[in-house]
RNA sequence: CAAGCAGGUCGGUCUGCCGCACCGGAAACGGUGAGGAAAGUCCGGGCAGCACAGAGCACCACAGCGGUUAACGGCCGUCAGGCAGAAAUGUUUGGUCACUGCUACAGAGACGAGUGAUGUGAAACGAGCACACUGUGGGCUGCAAUUCCAAGUAAACCGGCGUUUGAGCGUUGCUCGCGCGAGUCGGAGGGUAGGAAGCGAGAGAGAGGCGCAGUAAUGCGUUUUCCGAGAUUAAUGGCAGACACCCGUAAGGGUACAGAACCCGGCUUAUAGACCUGCUAUCGCG
RNA sequence: GGCCCUGUAGCUCAAUUGAAUAGAGUGUCAGAUUCCGGUUCUGAAGGUUCUGGGUUUGAGCCCCAGCAGGGUCA
């Protein structure tokens, strides 16, 4: 249910090879949480048929968010990153685009 | 030697820094963390639920013979025929009976006769397929099974049949028979999508050895070591360096197929490269 | 994760128990009709029956393996 809010009213950009849908976290809210942000990420099946390739670029894309996240600083976002290219690229392509994506997150706030 | 055939093993290793999941711990921290196919889901089991007085008919699978196993359509041995090969070897077929059905075109004639040759044809007292028969095995559904806890909804609505003259359900698909029996079947609609157990110490594994039986698959006994994933949409990753192998004069590049989801035994398919053992003797080289 | 189903002309579907030339509608193209177009009529093209093996004299159909797509189960 929260997936399905967040693709619907989140604001959406692209930074090539992700497709970033974010809502930002207001103080009090998501009160199951512990005030962190919260992140998924996916590679399209239709696209890798495979499952060890999907899980490497799961893996690729959430190693660079753990190295970039202090980019955010204090405010806390729902995040989803979407795989969009069809080859699977390199760490330091996805890391660059990394961020990229989320200091245009921080600047959009 | 090269070549070929069969079987088997491995399928990168190490170091540093930063991380992830589970378990233990008050904490510091420690321990553990993908495969030979984890894949396809093609077979066979374990396990779970439901059912099980019984009989008959169907249905499915297998099919020379013998063995092995928890079980199998797997595996091992072996017999006969066909095909490939020089050989090692590989591959393929293989229960029974009768004429109930089919066998296009061609052919005088196609399972029928009066018969043989030639010709026709895949097949002309000889065959293929289906059906039938024999033997063996199979209850059905599958871990989203199943059990418990929590939360929540609609005991409402419409239609069929029925209450001892028996609807419906169970009894595998059908029939009989048996049992339960006052409700039940269908439609449309409403609600939930959380947690725990199942979940791994077992038909255990040898990544150890010895002895015995057997040609072998495999089994038995004994000793020793180990417990090396258990998530619930899913952890096992990133960077740097060294070594090994391959390609390239060099700079440099590359190292396959592929990721556990209840668990095992097989089969099949994908797979860079490396290694070991046994066998064959045509050609080529010495 | 389990179970089940389907691949035939560009599209939607047939083809009884294996029998020889794989059919129908629609779409496409050409011709006729019309001043032109539509409708209608006539004709034609279009198929390695998803792929690869096997059984058989013969396979869209039976068997095995692979590929692609879909349904369903708490």
């Amino acid at each position: 249910m929260r997936i399905a809010q967040l693709y619907k009213e989140g604001q959406r950009f692209t930074v090539w090879p992700l497709r970033v849908t974010y809502q930002p976290i207001a103080n009090g809210q998501e009160s199951d949480q512990t005030g962190n942000s919260q992140v998924l990420v996916w590679a399209p099946k239709s696209i890798f048929k495979h499952a060890v390739h999907r899980n490497h670029l799961r893996r690729l894309m959430r190693e660079a968010y753990r190295q970039h996240q202090e980019i955010l600083a204090k405010s806390h976002y729902i995040i989803a990153f979407n795989y969009i290219d069809k080859e699977e690229l390199s760490y330091a392509v996805i890391e660059k685009a990394m961020v990229k994506a989320l200091n245009k997150i921080t600047n959009h706030q």
